[in-house]
DNA sequence: TCTGCAAGTGAATCCGTAT
DNA sequence: AATACGGATTCACTTGCAG
């Protein structure tokens, strides 16, 4: 066991080796980004003919579910000894293995306060059109454990950086690229380095100055490199020894906050309202007829797949326009009209776009 | 064992104890918005699974743990015996409880095909200002296992709703209020009732009119009502009574929508012309030569039986392509140029496929 | 200096049918 | 059941270079 924690380093080595010997109730926050377990199978390739660079490390390949268990259960176990009682930690993760990391959380005591929801302006798309894009992943928030002991959480502040309401579990940002990603030999260093905006928003959010945060799983460092630049300690470590000495160069370049210098926080828009939307919704319902902004009377029917059809063609609100009007394009929001149901006025679709949702509810249950 | 399936009704009684009577491989899609609340061994279940109740604080942990694990892992059982090997199963449930759901679906062998997260509009607020505002709820959708057998997802039919661009996994709807949510006694008559159209996009996006849809845990029948509204058949069941009579109620409401077809049409594009036709009409007459999309020059010949060849290989379109790029796959409709005998320009092959839907991209900046 | 086009890329459990 | 092979499949953003 250590007398004093290795703070402010960048340690060479496992967590599994490295944690146990850290003293017990001395850390404030836990952020972990642990290997996903992707278990990909055959290469991917894009239409055009390139090859999607995949995570097939070394450091995420597990023989087996129980493997992959065991090893989650011996590094949470340890971040939550470290952990003072007040302490909170984050975790990150997608369907491969947040399901298991949550689970094991719950049986080893840790309460969850919340999960949080990353939701990306810019994932890598489904390339072969099999799946719904994934568009997200998924954290969790969680005590060291039910106990009465207050934790950190900036409630306000948090309020006042969001138009005075309050933060929600649905946070966007964009994946990690430009300068902030780093290169070895001008090439991406680390597949799945996390983007500075989301540590600082959970770092300003759940600790204070002068706090110790641990990160279990260094990578490229961005914990480290947020909570210095945040005037937090860092405890971190990575068993690949390239890591360590690229997060050791890039701390090197940070510097701590003079005071509460407003922080760039990169934040990209929550995606707007498609067309499906308004037909799942009611809003306009299967069986509306648009009318098309043009010299002729141009009539669409809406069918409940969210498409729409007229003169025999069948597509997209923007599709069908374009094909209708002989135009290479056509943003269907602002050229197909519907008439009112109140009103009986004829309005332009991009008006349903702009209501609150809970305005565009329909009152009768199911479509008839 | 029950001959047939009991379907299009409401039943009565608990799903542990009807599940096992219905016949294996025979339902397509699984909907289930299972409990966290349980009365078990006489002890209301809180919301937090983990819960400390007694005074033996680990035991009563496990204990509340596991049985909530059993039951969890009897449900999805069954459901998944009952499946058909093509069919696939969504849950839906917050983090209470969807890290236990997913582990044990994991466990079972389900694959997970994708975890969609549904984003609330309008969530209920965090009252007392100390976590997130809890504004989503994790949905998991799966195969019932790693089969090779293809699973229905009704890929560009949601793409053409979706603005022209694939379905993500970030869903927008409103929680359920107005007309819409189910009273008895003019109150709220199931605390959890799930919207309308979170449903009509899981069916209509994962299942065909005709398919049949169980869902164990029926509440106030939404899952029955938009799945009898499209055309689907459905099996639900609820322990609790006052809900069976209030889900035949709206039930006996709800008429199937005359106007459905099923979205794969838009999926059944007109049937492509295959090379060889264009070999044999003339528009590439055998000899024409090929140039291929790519750095160095290759040329290809045309044969008369539409294959073509280039550097010593000789086949598809497609194969040439792909072996003389060095790819393990390769469209060679977009790959391969001729010479249009009239521009003298180079142009895809596809070009002489002419498909107008191609020619309709919407321009994205015109939807910011 | 500015604009436009081409190329590159990101935690990915990523084909379907006929023989 | 396993294999062969035709051909379908991507979104937002950054960087760099040409003009």
């Amino acid at each position: 066991m250590m007398d004093l924690p290795p703070i402010n380093r960048v340690l060479h080595g496992d967590c599994l080796e490295i944690l146990p010997a850290l003293p017990p109730n001395s850390v404030d926050l836990v952020f972990a980004d642990p290997p996903y377990n992707l278990q990909l199978r055959g290469e991917l390739w894009r239409p055009e003919l390139s090859r999607v660079v995949g995570v097939d490390h070394e450091w995420d390949r597990f023989s087996s579910l129980t493997e992959y268990d065991d090893f989650t259960r011996k590094w949470l176990s340890e971040c939550q000894r470290c952990l003072k009682d007040s302490g909170t930690l984050w975790v990150i993760g997608s369907y491969h293995n947040i399901f298991r990391i949550g689970a094991i959380m719950q049986e080893l005591g840790f309460w969850i306060l919340n999960d949080v929801i990353w939701i990306k302006h810019n994932p890598l798309p489904n390339l072969r059109g099999t799946r719904f894009c994934n568009a997200h992943e998924t954290l969790i928030w969680a005590k060291k454990s039910d106990n009465d002991k207050k934790y950190t959480f900036h409630y306000q502040a948090l309020k006042a950086g969001n138009d005075d309401r309050q933060m929600r579990s649905d946070w966007y940002f964009p994946i990690c690229s430009g300068g902030e990603r780093q290169t070895r030999n001008g090439r991406t260093a680390h597949p799945t380095q996390k983007p500075e905006g989301l540590l600082r928003r959970i770092i300003n959010a759940t600790s204070n100055p002068g706090d110790v945060i641990l990160d279990p799983f260094c990578g490229t460092g961005t914990t480290a490199a947020v909570a210095k630049s945040l005037n937090r300690s860092y405890i971190t470590m990575d068993k690949d020894e390239g890591y360590v000495g690229l997060a050791e160069k890039r701390l090197a370049a940070v510097s701590p906050a003079l005071l509460n210098e407003p922080m760039s926080l990169i934040e990209s828009r929550r995606p707007k309202v498609p067309f499906i939307h308004l037909v799942e919704t009611g809003a306009v319902p299967p069986g509306t007829i648009l009318r098309l902004k043009s010299k002729e009377l141009v009539e669409a029917t809406v069918h409940g797949d969210a498409t729409i059809s007229a003169k025999g063609h069948r597509g997209s609100i923007h599709k069908v326009g374009a094909l209708c009007l002989g135009t290479p394009t056509c943003n269907g929001w602002i050229n197909w009209y519907y008439t009112d149901q109140i009103s009986r006025e004829s309005k332009l679709l991009d008006c349903l776009r702009s209501l609150p949702s809970n305005e565009t509810k329909p009152n009768n249950s199911a479509f008839d």
